[in-house]
Order: structure tokens, then sequence, then C-alpha cells
RNA sequence: GCGCCCGUAGCUCAACUGGAUAGAGCACUUGACUACGAAUCAAGAGGUUGGAGGUUCGAGUCCUUCCGGGCGCACCA
């Protein structure tokens, strides 16, 4: 129940009856019309756009619509005033009572206030991590996944239906990398080469995952084949290494997001797609259209690449989606690129009936959305629809300072490190990762982030959360016979709520369904931090101010009516706080001690 | 050279998809603990939104063009 909507509603049905009385013409359109609150609260509790959208289709001044709304507006209940302002606008007041009604059924919605209807129940797919299964996750890795598991939950919250996926890159050349620098492990593990000679072939880029990981799936994997495939030939080794590499890897990611607190739906195989010959199938599905050519590609602008010559390729026109040139889908080997088998993929999800599709990818895989979304909208004919997310870089900072590179992982610092950081956890990693916009590099400072003040949003936002849990402590103390249940709450008379800040809280907790909408429309989980962080500084600051007035503590000993009340408020804080946690995965704290 | 993203207070970042006087936190100045948790709050100061044009009732937001930064530019994923 989103109480801006209500009222757009209420005002294209006001503009109806002008129109039906001749006042203003018939048939316009109010799509453009927005209601909003207005950024002084000094204007109001809502403005509209209204009378400048729809003045030049009425030929009206903005103005003169302004007052013909305004009076049709006043008529209706719920609305205290509704004055003209500025190059047009329509400032509201709205009825005390509405405000009361919102905040009963925060209360009474309890977790799910904020559920919108919004999406209709329509299928939408968020593909998220998809890390390579060749190492364990780094940062960047972590940002992905928060971001994209924290955007499942929104648009869940909205009222779509979401599949989380994550795509298992285990068919392209770079596993076949992972079985070598495994075998080589392999090899010192079982002692038939020294570590003296690992190294060197490493520095000689032999083999290109240097990172300690492996030595422990090396040993595992000779307690379970012994030396078999010490003096085998690659071409047998490799398949099987490849395998147990990938299971392994994906076991180590597993368990990386499992610490993460992140959960998919469902793993989709790369090699598995192209095994059962659906990339095939989606290279028919675009021939049949005619979008498939043999031809050969102008060579890139710029920098000539040393090993480029004239090649005929199977390519995709892209370029008739969007897209600069057209795409190759086969390598000159036969094998398919990555391209052809992600089309696969996207065509898989495709049929599984998502129009909706949203792939969050690493900022330095901004080269590939257009080729994708152009494979998207020849596979739907236009009806599917694909987002990508680029998640900008992480800056690892201690205490200003940049953290250093980790041996372990090789050259990216681990996940794990992150959140197995002294004071950091899955909650404050989650969090913090979510308090950026998702295109913006991010800086995450290990003493910033594990600082107890409000400089720290995490602790900030939990900790009005608990203040708030405190009060609910001390209200049972003064009232230990009352019932505290949101029901009970529901039923106070919030009418007793009268200081100006306390009415300023009820307007962000009513204002909660709108920012959920809106995060969701916009696909920026990062929006609701703000918003829970300017509720928890509403709430702190009313606190403080009770610190300064008596009587505007929550609780009144003695008063049980205005206390009872005042909880009201104060655990429909709690409910948004903890609504919007949930959203982030992040646990809502009752106490910081 | 081309494409995408970005440029907002000294620093890190917002700005409700084009709305009214561009907002927070940090840092700085001043004030509030016999006190529901001072891990907090109140107040002050801080800006030609990289520059210049354009679109319109109205631009940080859209268009053009420069400047500066990041990423990407056939058979890698």
């Amino acid at each position: 129940m989103n109480i801006y909507n209500e009222f757009k509603t209420l005002i294209v049905q006001a503009l109806a009856a002008l129109a039906a009385d001749g006042a203003i013409p018939a048939g316009l359109d109010t799509s453009k019309i927005t209601v909003e609150p207005p950024r002084d609260p000094a204007h109001g509790d809502m403005a509209t756009n209204a009378a400048m959208v729809l003045c030049k289709a009425a030929g009206m001044k903005p103005r003169d619509l302004a007052d013909q709304l305004a009076a049709r507006l006043m008529t209706l209940d719920g609305v205290d005033s509704a004055e003209p302002a500025g190059p047009g606008f329509l400032n509201l007041r709205i009825a005390r009572g509405l405000w009361d009604r919102a905040l009963r059924s925060a209360l009474q919605a309890g977790a799910s206030y904020g559920d919108s209807q919004m999406g209709g129940g329509e299928k939408v797919n968020v593909e998220y991590v998809s890390a390579n299964p060749t190492g364990p996750m780094h940062v960047g890795h972590g940002r992905g996944a928060v971001f994209g598991d924290a955007l499942a939950a929104l648009l869940a919250k909205a009222g779509y239906a979401v599949t989380k996926e994550y795509y298992v890159n285990d068919a392209g050349a770079q596993v076949d990398v992972l079985a070598r620098a495994l075998h080589g492990r392999y090899l010192v593990a079982c002692g038939a080469i020294s570590q003296a000679e690992f190294d060197r072939r490493l520095e000689a880029k032999e083999y290109q995952y240097g990172g300690d990981y492996l030595v422990e799936t090396a040993e595992i994997l000779k307690s379970r084949d012994g030396d078999r495939w010490v003096a085998a030939d690659e071409a047998e080794w490799l398949p099987a290494l490849r395998a147990f590499g990938i299971s392994e890897m994906m076991v180590l990611i597993k368990q990386d997001l499992l610490a993460l607190g992140v959960e998919h739906n469902v793993f989709t195989s790369e090699l598995g797609l192209v095994q059962a010959g659906q990339v095939a199938k989606a290279k028919e599905a675009l021939e049949t259209q005619g979008l498939i050519y043999t031809g050969v590609l102008e060579p890139p602008k710029g920098k000539l690449p040393d090993d480029w010559e004239p090649r005929p390729q199977t390519l995709f026109r892209a370029s008739q989606f969007g897209d600069e040139v057209d795409r190759p889908l086969q390598k000159s080997d036969g094998s398919w690129t990555y391209f052809a088998s992600d089309i696969a993929y996207h065509h898989d999800k495709y049929v599984r009936g998502f129009n909706q599709m949203i792939d969050v990818f690493g900022a330095d895989h901004g080269g590939y959305v257009k080729r994708m979304q152009a494979a998207v909208k020849a596979l739907s004919a236009g009806t599917a629809h694909l987002d990508v997310k680029l998640c900008q870089l992480v800056k690892l900072m201690d205490n200003g300072e940049p953290v250093k590179m980790s041996k372990r992982a090789g050259t990216f610092i681990t996940l794990r490190e992150v959140i197995d950081h002294p004071g950091i956890g899955k909650d404050v990693f989650r969090f913090i990762m979510l308090t950026r916009k998702n295109d913006a590099p991010l800086e995450f400072d290990y003493a910033k982030v594990t600082e107890q003040s409000k400089d720290n949003p995490v602790f900030y936002v939990q900790y009005a959360h608990a203040r708030a849990c405190s009060v609910q402590r001390n209200f049972i103390e003064a009232f230990p016979d009352a019932d505290v249940s949101a029901e009970a709450l529901a039923g106070a008379d919030l009418s007793l709520l009268a200081d100006d800040d306390e009415v300023g809280l009820m307007k962000l907790i009513a204002a909660w369904p709108r920012a959920v909408e809106q995060a969701a429309e916009s696909h920026e989980p990062h929006r609701l931090a703000y918003f829970l962080h300017d509720v928890a500084s509403a709430f702190h600051a009313l606190w403080n101010k009770g610190r300064e007035h008596t009587h505007l503590r929550f609780v009144e000993a003695g008063n049980l009516p205005l206390s009872r009340a005042r909880l009201a408020l104060v655990w429909g804080m709690v409910t948004v706080i903890a609504s919007g946690l949930s959203v982030f995965g992040v646990e809502a704290k009752k106490e910081m001690r």
C-alpha cells in the first residue's frame, strides 16, 4: 500500500471529473503525473506536477489548472489542504488520520510491511556471481553476489516471481588452464617434480593459477587416484583433472557463498548446455531468422593485435540489434565461443518463461552488454528484456591505506579473507556493499566498517534497531501487564503522538512502501540503505529530543496510553528497519552489547 | 581511434528516473551526559554539480562539444 500511488489515483480521478464537467479537455495523458514527497517538508506532505505536465495539452495556464484541481481535491476526505505553488506544483496536506492508518498497517504487516503487488507475479530471472570455477571468490565477486542477492530479494518483495541463478562457466579454455595448474600441484604432491620446478613453470606461464588453494585440491586428488596421472598423457589426464578441479572449485565457491549468506535457486552448467545440444539449437533459432552468416570481421580499430589475420567466422548479426559489429559464435577450431553458449543460456531462460532477465557482471564485462542484449532481443522477437547491472571495483583499504594483495589467492584478495577479518562478518560486508550504487566504485575500509560509530552505516542502523528494542524492554518494565504485541500496539491511540518529530517519523514509516517500489523499479537496492539511514537518523533525533524534553520520552511511567502510542511509533520504525535489513540479508540486532 | 560507465562540499558518497532553496556522513567550529543506551543528538560553516553551448515552464539528471578518470575493443571468459 503505497500512499503516494493512492493519491495519484485520486488525482487522476479528479482530473477525469473535471473533464466530465468540461472544465478541462478530456483524454489527457496522465502518465507523466507524479505524486511525491516534496523536498522541503514545509511545502506539505505531497506534491504533484499534474498541472505543469498537462497545461500544454489542456491549453491552460498551469496555475489555472492547478486551481481547478485544488478545488476538486479539497472536497476529498483525507485532504486537509491543496495549494498551488511555485511554477504550478500542487501541494497537498494529508489528514492526520491517514498517517495513523499507515502506522497501523505497518504494525499489522510486520516483516511483510512494504511488500508490493507491483510485479504482479511476473517472472524475473536474476543471474549473479557466475564466477569461473577456477578458484575461490574474491572481493569483486562478493560485491556482485551481495548486490544480486539483495536485488533478487527486493524484487521478490515488490511482487515479482524471482529465480536466482548461477551460470557455471565450465566449458571454456579457463577450465583447461585450471586443470593444468592442478596437474602441476599434483605432480608436486606425488613427488614427480620439485616445488622449485613448479615455481619455475608458474613463472614461465606454463601454469596460470598459482594460488595455494590448489595444493589442497591436489592432495585430495592424490588420495583419491594415487599417482595414476603422473605418467599419463595430457589427453588422458586433462579431462579427468578438469572435471575434478571444477567440482572441487564449485565446492569452494559454494562454501564462500554460504559464508556470505547467498543462496541460488538454480545452477546452470555451460558444459551441460553444450553437451545437450542447446547451443546448436539456439544457433538454429537465430539461423531461421537469417541472423547467422559466415563472414570476415574488420580488424579492430586502434591497436591491431599482433596475431590478427582475416578469418571467416560464424557470425551473429548483433549489429541489427544495436551492437556495433556482428559477433562470432564459433572459434576457428569449430568450438563454441563463450558468447554462443551464453546465447544458449539466455535462450534457455527465455524458454523457461522469463521475459525479464537481469545479469549482474563485473564492470570489466561492460563491452559484453550490447551483444547480449542484442541476442536476447533476437531470440525473443523483442518480447524479453535483459538488464545488465555492472558492479564496479571494490577498493580495499585499511585506515586509508590500500590493502596488499594476498599470496594465497595468487592475485586477488579472497572474499573469505575479508569476511573473516575481525569485526567484519557477513552482515557488515553485505550492508556496506549495498551503500553504493552498483556502477560506482566502492571503498571498503577495514578500520571504518568495524568502527562502532555513526561513521559506520551498518552500526548506525543496527544501533537504532537495538535502541528501539531497549525502549520496548523499558516499556515492559514500566507496564508489566501491558500487551506489547504489534496487534495491541496497532490499537493504541495514535492521536497522542503530537510532536512534529513524532509525526515526521510516522511519515517516514509511511514512505517505506514507496521506497521499496522505487528501488525495485530502478533495480537499485542501495536506495534502501539510504532510506534506512534516514529512518534511523529520525529515530536517534527523537530519542535525544526526549533527553532534553522529558515529556517527549518514549516511556512515561504512569501514562500507559501515551507510552503505548509511542511504543507503537518506535515499533513501526523497528518494522521498517527489520523489513529493510531482511531484504539485505542482514540480521537486525536486539542489542549491541 | 571507437564504445560503455563516471566527474557533485576538503574527503567518501546521495539526490525519488526532468521538479521548488542540490543533501548526508567524515573532518572543522560551538553546544547537550545526577539522563529511557552520549556507540547519540542540536547548531554553524562548507558548492558556478569538470568547462561551454542547447532542448523547456524547470536540467546535477536529456542532447551536442571539449577536458579529466575507469573499463572494454576478433577464434578470453
